[in-house]
DNA sequence: AAAATAAAGTCAAATATGGTCAAATCATAT
DNA sequence: ATATGATTTGACCATATTTGACTTTATTTT
């Protein structure tokens, strides 16, 4: 078993006992306490507590800085959502992006005023690029917000009613 | 939690608390109270209490000299939405951006989600060009999406139980 | 009016974190 | 034995906070 593995079974034995969601680290604090370079830390995180895996980081730097690993159950949503990622990348219209907004809406994953708000980020008046520059710009826009669906939706956020 | 966390709770309890739209301090003693050196306040104040964030900030040197906060307020929505309009136009950073969020937010005029979902499409990253085209794209994306937001407010849209 | 005193402001250095990346090393499968 | 992938390590980077020396301004004292 490697200092990984090791690193690995203690943080996750913390995160799943009693009920914790969710736990705050110092990296050197742990990289202190297991005798290992600072590093080691990321690469842990990096490697076996991944997104996909079911975990959710997110760390602040300087003084008062922290690693907040977060457990997260799958959602079936992560799959469309991903789909629609690849299927928007490189580059999307604002029709195309239209839809792909509808028909999140139709499944629920997002509400009408959601729709409004996200249609006002991707607009050709103003994104105002010219081609094709633009519609890798609006691709890239709705592939973060997307993602950022994702999580907000593993973090268990209010859902406001939908 | 560091202490200028710590500081800026301690500062928007007794701002926020009873009505008060304004308090006034002095810096020397919040720093002996805290136990800091007096240029901690500006730091607190410069990072945590922006125009940005809806404080305002004056001041007065030499003996009975202070530092004033107030908490800026306005009469309705549309005022409040169309003075950040005007406060991020042309250009806006990201922080500033974020600060503009997070004041929305403490105003209810967006969630916690929405919140996510409007950074996500204001970020560095994703937004992508050099400056000062990128601070001006960001600018031209919030106004948009604040319009929208008027606009959805005064249709009395579902507002998702917010 | 000048000097002394009492604030607050500025700014850069020091400190405290965490992040990235690539080289070195180790382990495993063929 | 060698190639491949996983792990370990460290140099360098980015960011947030803390600290203090120096500056500016207002008031009080002489």
């Amino acid at each position: 078993m490697s200092i990984s593995d090791i690193i690995e079974q203690y943080l996750k034995e913390i995160l799943h006992a009693n009920e914790k969601k969710v736990i705050e680290i110092k990296r050197s604090e742990i990289a202190n306490q297991f005798e290992c370079v600072p590093s080691q830390i990321n690469y842990v995180i990096n490697t076996r507590f991944t997104f996909e895996k079911g975990y959710l980081i997110e760390s602040k730097r300087g003084g008062g800085g922290y690693i907040r690993i977060t457990r997260v159950e799958y959602q079936d949503e992560f799959q469309l959502i991903d789909e629609i990622i690849a299927m928007i990348n490189p580059a999307v219209s604002e029709q195309g992006a239209l839809d792909v907004l509808e028909r999140l809406r139709e499944k629920k994953l997002i509400n009408l005023r959601e729709e409004h708000l996200i249609i006002s980020a991707l607009q050709r008046e103003v994104l105002n690029l010219p081609l094709p520059e633009r519609d890798h710009l609006r691709a890239r826009i709705l592939t973060n917000i997307l993602t950022t669906l994702k999580y907000i939706n593993s973090k268990g956020e209010e859902r406001d009613g939908m």
